[in-house]
RNA sequence: GUGGUUGUAGCUCAGUCGGUUAGAGCACCAGAUUGUGAUUCUGGGGGUCGUGGGUUCGAGCCCCAUCUUCCACCCCA
């Protein structure tokens, strides 16, 4: 017999009971506003097929893959010459199945499939973990959850500004106060490209000036020249990256930079529209702010861009999205545009564990703990968890006759916030003991009494 | 994937130059208290020092490997 330590792979966790009701009521928290947005929910397979899934999200993504191995004797289907082909060459052979990276490869899967039963404009939302075989660091972890919502088949721009909303309002109810919606359109990225004299060449330009608020202007452009750009360009861009101000300020700005390219000009407008649409609307918390240096990885998106950051957390973004045109023409359907988004739960989790804010109320599963005393008070209490059950309180029985202050101990420990003693003297007289274990105080009722005030908590 | 870092009781951490029986606080269990938890007092249980090798008369401490943690890249929720 082996003694072996048990033990998770890296990067996964375990839940807890106390963290997993304070996770789903972020859960709940976030499927509430996407109802309320008219969102519908969809689950996909925890596994895809690899070929769904590979050059989705580019060569460093094709890595990050979860890959699973074929199920029986996989080698025999192999042969020496697949294996000195090296393991790009043997992966396809021992390998067709991966576990899903994102939510929003499998859905574009799911509208192309059922795009005959599917009526558009769709709106779907989906809450499921994803896995990536990255290296674990602070918020970052090989098993997490993502809650995506995204709207097929149309273009409005009515769907970015909600995306605002909805943003605001989950983070908002969570209790987070203090973050930016960062917002900004890959149209405007290209344009400014093109104003530097760099048309084109603007994936390597963002992924450089994505990183300004980290490494400054000075690493910006050390990184720029390593990748190959012109002095001149790069010269070009620095008063660029330098505008500051509020929206207005910095779009008029931009207006008149990007006056020559036709790409700006379209990012520009729809900027622009987007925020008319803001106008209608109440924001509660969000501070909406027109970021140039907002880049984003994910190379399939093409229009608006988006990424919440909490302004007092140590935390990188809990939450991002962006427009996507051609999303499903990998799966050959085309022309049907997208934007969607998504809230990293995970992160959000930790951003409301360091600044203190899930409420203590709701971390209670079980209100009333009935004592047990002896035969005869289980006997008697029977019947009385039921009714309790039955005007719904949660509700449960000290399983056996342990000691007062074991049990006293355990509802402690429970968090359960009253507990029922039930003594001789309360069989005899139908008036029992209901105590609060906050404050310690004991009150005598009868159980109807009992009901009618735990209802109320 | 690259470079670094961490691991000692359930948790947070001490542990001197390599030296004999590895400590503290909190938590846990029992008693003080046979119908009252969280406060107080008393006592108690708990460790293959991440794991596997090596150096040494002797290793928690030094060396190698491996796993894990955290951090910086890369990238990202």
């Amino acid at each position: 017999m082996s003694k072996e330590k048990p033990s998770i792979p890296k990067g996964t966790r375990d839940f807890g009971p106390q963290v997993v009701v304070k996770r789903n009521y972020i859960f709940s928290t976030i499927r509430k506003t996407f109802e309320k947005f008219g969102y519908q929910p969809l689950e996909t397979p925890a596994m895809e097929n690899l070929s769904v899934l590979t050059g989705k999200y580019g060569e460093e993504g094709d890595q990050l893959i979860f890959k699973i191995l074929n199920s029986g004797d996989y080698l025999t289907k192999t042969t020496a010459t697949d294996y000195e082909a090296g393991s790009k060459n043997l992966l396809r052979k021992i390998s067709e199945k991966a576990l899903r990276y994102d939510l929003t490869v499998p859905f574009a899967r799911f509208v192309v499939m059922n795009r005959n039963e599917i009526s558009f404009p769709f709106k779907r939302y989906q809450i499921q973990p994803v896995w990536r075989a990255d290296r674990p660091q602070r918020g970052r972890y090989r098993e997490f959850y993502q809650c995506d919502a995204d709207v097929v088949g149309t273009r409005s721009l009515l769907c970015e500004a909600e995306i605002v909303l909805m943003m605001d309002e989950v983070l908002s109810n969570l209790g987070i106060t203090d973050f930016t919606i960062k917002i900004n359109h890959r149209g405007i990225l290209a344009g400014i490209a093109e104003a530097i004299g760099q048309k084109g060449r603007e994936a390597e330009i963002c992924v450089a000036i994505d990183k300004l608020d980290k490494i400054g202007l000075e690493g910006v452009q050390k990184e720029l020249l390593e990748r190959g750009i012109t002095a001149e360009s790069i010269s070009a861009l620095e008063p660029i990256l330098n505008i500051a101000g509020d929206n207005t300020s910095i779009l008029n700005a931009l207006t008149e930079i990007l006056k020559d390219s036709e790409e700006g000009q379209r990012g520009l407008s729809q900027i622009q529209e987007v925020f008319a649409y803001l106008k209608n609307f109440q924001i509660k918390n969000a501070n909406v702010s027109l970021d140039i240096a907002l880049a984003r990885g994910l190379s399939y998106y093409t229009g608006c861009i988006f990424e919440v950051k909490v302004n007092n957390a140590n935390m990188g973004s809990i939450s991002g999205g962006g427009r996507y045109d051609n999303l499903t023409g990998m799966f050959g359907l085309p022309d049907v545009s997208g934007v969607g988004f998504s809230f990293g739960v995970d992160r959000i989790y930790d951003v409301m564990e360091e600044l203190n804010l899930f409420p203590a109320s709701g971390q209670t599963i079980t209100k009333l703990l009935i004592i047990n005393f002896d035969k005869a008070s289980e006997q008697y209490s029977l019947p009385l968890l039921q009714q309790f059950r039955q005007g719904n309180i949660a509700t449960e029985l000290y399983p056996e006759a342990a000691k007062l202050k074991k049990q006293m101990t355990y509802a402690d420990q429970k968090k359960i916030p009253f507990v029922l003693l039930v003594g001789s003297e309360e069989m005899q007289t139908g008036i029992l003991q209901l105590k609060n274990m906050q404050t310690g105080e004991q009150q005598a009722l009868r159980a109807e009494e009992i009901i009618s005030i735990l209802q109320q908590q």
